[in-house]
DNA sequence: GCGAGACGGAACGGTTGCGTCTCGACTGTC
DNA sequence: GACAGTCGAGACGCAACCGTTCCGTCTCGC
């Protein structure tokens, strides 16, 4: 399965001493899959070495705890998914911007671990700090920049509500996919698409 | 705080030996007080039963394990929500719809426990099950009414896209309050239907 | 007011994970 | 080829929780 979520890492820290890239990526890799295979709240530092074939203390040679592993890798995970060019008209935009996100959690792995960090958010302070700041908020700019395209092409009115309009291009899919997981064809992202349309302009 | 989640409960098992009925009633609001503070991951029998001030005893003598536990006080809270009484229009409809999902999910304890159980049954293949049977079910069946009402009104075409337009229904609400958690006011609601019905025309 | 049994509390042995530490083995650099 | 540092493995003491079992007390229905 891949498991490759975001940007590999190299010999980390830069100026510190020279941990092994490989076993970092295991590691890495192995974060996730027990993520997603027990949740945050039962995740343990003991279980992902032992899925990634390692020692205790090569984990604690790089991240000092569970928390510190989970944001670093989750946000460097996260602005992997980070872009929305141009592509001419809201349609246009609004349908990659949904393919995308379908994408997104689509992943079997990104569709457990996004959910369940979210409800441990809800919990957990720092943890919720650093998904709003690494996560929602550069998403959320980069979703606000399809409506103001929108609106200078007079395509959306002047008084476009953004914060409403923001809600409905996101939440439709994440339902789907992440809530109550039932998968989608490419049909369905069309008839969306139509509909998500249809509610930024009313 | 109202940890009162659903119907109370009386002396139970109703042929089985007699439990005291306050104690009941003290786990099950220790149960859900604990499940919205740690999680199902992390919830333990011992500190439920240390919140309601109860042996562990007490516990088990009602529920044979956590996950049973889960499962009948979450479906029981649940269908305590459950009714969709036509109103005269889709617009009035959904209006109303939006308002008792927004009531629901602004419980305190609800906007925690609803995600978290979600979460967990992606990977909890017999929580999922109780979940899906007890709740979703249920509400889609209501939320459908509503839909097939505006159709016979002449509100909605005939070859309406039921499942994509139930999506519609309920997520900008779940997003809003149990994803990114952010308030909303009576104003919110109502530029929200108009939303939501935009969208089911289209 | 009697007896059954539920009550809070505490202890049982067993499991799991914590974060630290110590092995001998290996690796990469100079 | 010496040496510093990481490697897998796992033991360490500590803590939490598991589900069960036993106290002595108290509550309830009869």
């Amino acid at each position: 399965m891949d498991t490759n979520i975001g940007a590999p890492a190299g010999k980390r820290p830069p100026g510190g001493p020279v941990l092994q890239g490989d076993l970092t990526r295991a590691l890495e890799a192995a974060f996730f899959e027990e993520l997603a295979a027990v949740g945050y709240g039962k995740l343990s530092i003991e279980a992902v070495a032992r899925r990634a074939g390692a020692g205790k203390a090569a984990v604690y040679r790089r991240w000092p705890s569970k928390q510190a592993m989970t944001i670093e890798l989750t946000a460097r995970a996260a602005t992997a998914f980070v872009r929305a060019p141009d592509r001419g008209s809201l349609r246009e935009d609004v349908a990659q911007f949904v393919r995308d996100t379908m994408a997104a959690l689509s992943h079997p792995l990104a569709s457990r671990i996004v959910p369940d960090l979210l409800a441990e958010g809800s919990r957990n302070a720092e943890l919720a700090d650093a998904l709003l700041t690494g996560i929602r908020d550069p998403r959320r700019e980069n979703v606000a920049q399809i409506l103001q395209r929108a609106v200078e092409r007079g395509e959306l009115p002047e008084d476009t509500d953004l914060e409403l309009c923001l809600d409905f291009l996101v939440s439709p899919t994440y339902w789907r996919l992440a809530v109550i997981r039932t998968p989608v064809d490419d049909d369905y992202a069309e008839r969306l698409t139509d509909k998500i349309i249809a509610a930024l302009k009313a």
